[in-house]
DNA sequence: GGTAATCCCTAGTATTGCGGTGGGGAATAA
DNA sequence: TTATTCCCCACCGCAATACTAGGGATTACC
């Protein structure tokens, strides 16, 4: 049982944007050098958020991207199931035809731990998460080393 | 994220063992005829199992695997880390250096998350899951289909 | 209007791990 | 002695992941 990094990296990637949101729409290539995540990778990533409603891009010289809803509005869960198809731990999709047609033995266990993982996933907001102290420090200190911040809200 | 088959095939063949054991040792054969999973990938996974001593292993005729443990002492939990060696959502396994040797910023949120999903699975032992109505009435199902269970005791 | 910055899209590619196969043993009950 | 079982090891195909490459669109700024 693992957690894509695709799942990883979109959280991460979505904690940058509502950390940094209040400065203007931020770019690709400034989350692509702060969180170290390819930009073409990240590029992808975001093109499920947008066709799923989190995200909103903002083309041309100064542009980037920006929340699509307030994120207090947005949970961990709906950016993992945004790119990360299958959040599910059964293997029959919940449709319980696992094995010929019926349950198998062990399906309503996948089902509560699926739901279990959801659940915890969906309790959590962006806000939420961008709020704890321990993100806070790390933040700064990858805002102090790339030097982004308020230098990004005169550069725009 | 998702759960791979691997642990799922575990939990279910160790379900199998519990549900049959008092009719003697349980072959390789049966659980894979019953629970449609190939005999040489359960091999596999029972080796894993008996590194990990949850199953002890019975040769020659009337052989096959018992429980190394009872039932109750057993945990899902126990189950899936035995044959799914990271059951761990963080990338840095819990470290820490996930950024440059620093936290990333989402490395809480990933130890929670495994916390949380070790903790659900570690409190459902074997015994719980082999009482649940649900899985008897499957079991005994698959008991039919393949005329296990009594005769299996007269025939060992 | 041109230019550069940005998003946007598509097509690749290397690696990894999963799920599975095959074959050849060693132990042991009958 | 033989059949049955566990036990061990090496391999293989496939799909997905993580990533690269390149070529557009759109738009702020000069």
């Amino acid at each position: 049982m693992k957690l894509s990094t695709k799942g990883r990296y979109a959280v991460t990637a979505m904690m940058d944007l509502a950390l940094h949101e209040q400065f203007g729409p931020v770019t690709l290539a400034d989350i692509s050098k702060c969180q170290g995540i390819s930009l073409s990778y990240l590029e992808q990533l975001f093109a499920k958020l947008r066709k799923h409603d989190l995200v909103t891009g903002v083309r041309g010289p100064g542009g980037g991207y920006r929340l699509a809803q307030p994120p207090e509005k947005i949970t961990v869960a709906d950016i993992v199931t945004a790119v990360d198809e299958n959040v599910d731990a059964t293997r029959c999709k919940g449709k319980g035809n696992c094995q010929n047609g019926a349950r198998c033995l062990t399906h309503e266990l996948w089902c509560d731990l699926s739901n279990q993982i959801y659940n915890f996933l969906n309790s959590i907001t962006l806000a939420q998460l961008a709020a704890r102290p321990g993100v806070r420090e790390v933040a700064e200190r990858q805002d102090r080393l790339h030097s982004r911040n308020v230098s990004k809200a005169s550069a725009a």
